[in-house]
DNA sequence: GGTTATTCGGACATTAAGATCCGATTAACC
DNA sequence: GGTTAATCGGATCTTAATGTCCGAATAACC
């Protein structure tokens, strides 16, 4: 579900949560500590500076941080970015029914959707850290979880 | 979190239940009718064939059909075969922790894969062609499903 | 102002998943 | 037994994601 650029984009934002001294990050080190490919890691970060969710400072002493409260981030702010599941024209039983009046496996691909989403939305990025950290639990039913799972688009 | 190849396994099956005439289909006509490309379809056909989820007969009036009762078949029985995401060697913060004593974040990963694949198998293939099929639908810890998500391995 | 450490971003390479092609085999039907 | 309709399975092509390389820009420090 998520891909591998988004998974890279997590491990670094919560790589930046734990660092927590003012200090910028070079990509390289990051990189490095995390043992993902460097390169590619820092075009992940650019990508992430450029959306806003880091700042980026060159040269020297420079590298990247980040630029907001993790507190108030969810999963969806970090992983957004990178998960594009749009479009649904097709039907998963096969049955060509048009976007206008949708048969109901297709409106309920269409719900999947928006419950991963949701889902994702609702997550503080922190509560990945640890099993303490998570407020306000919601339970959820056990078949949208499923339904969650199956890829979208 | 289903790859393609997984996603048309679904649907191959699903179709098969909708059939539900005695009649072999031929996987021609099963792509035709799910929009699916039918060489690849007819490949992954014959892959659940040789697992044992379908069997398959050659010749004239030949094609695939059910190898067993689909009320007993859960999610995982169709997709199963199709997903491996066995190993998980990294830790996702990039501590290198050893497999003998990993991290805890380490440790949640683990947790993971066999939430997912609980998860999975705790469904009835049914449940996904209606609301009305889904018996003891337990509810789910919402931090849960977002591990769940999380591509492992 | 030169040197060094870094990001920036475009071009390219690699890889795995997805998809296609086709000849060989097999079963039904005449 | 020949014809037809199907699976079988190996070889190959395509595509998107992932990953590498490198020159240019830029900021800190001497």
């Amino acid at each position: 579900m998520l891909s591998r650029t988004g998974l890279y984009a997590l491990q670094a934002v919560l790589y930046l949560v734990r660092q927590s001294n003012g200090d910028a990050v070079a990509a390289a080190t990051m990189a490095a500590d995390l043992g993902v490919p460097p390169n590619y890691l820092a075009k992940v970060l650019n990508r992430m500076a450029r959306s806003g969710m880091l700042t980026s400072t060159r040269g020297a002493h420079g590298g990247f941080r980040l630029a907001s409260d993790p507190g108030e981030l969810s999963v969806e702010d970090v992983v957004g970015e990178f998960e594009e599941l749009l479009p649904l024209e097709k039907c998963l039983l096969g049955g060509g029914c048009d976007p206008t009046s949708p048969c109901s496996a297709h409106r309920r691909r269409v719900e999947w959707h928006g419950v991963r989403r949701d889902i994702l939305r609702h997550t503080p990025l922190l509560s990945l850290l640890g099993p303490q950290a998570v407020p306000e639990d919601r339970e959820v039913p056990h078949h949208r979880l499923v339904e969650s799972m199956i890829k979208v688009s």
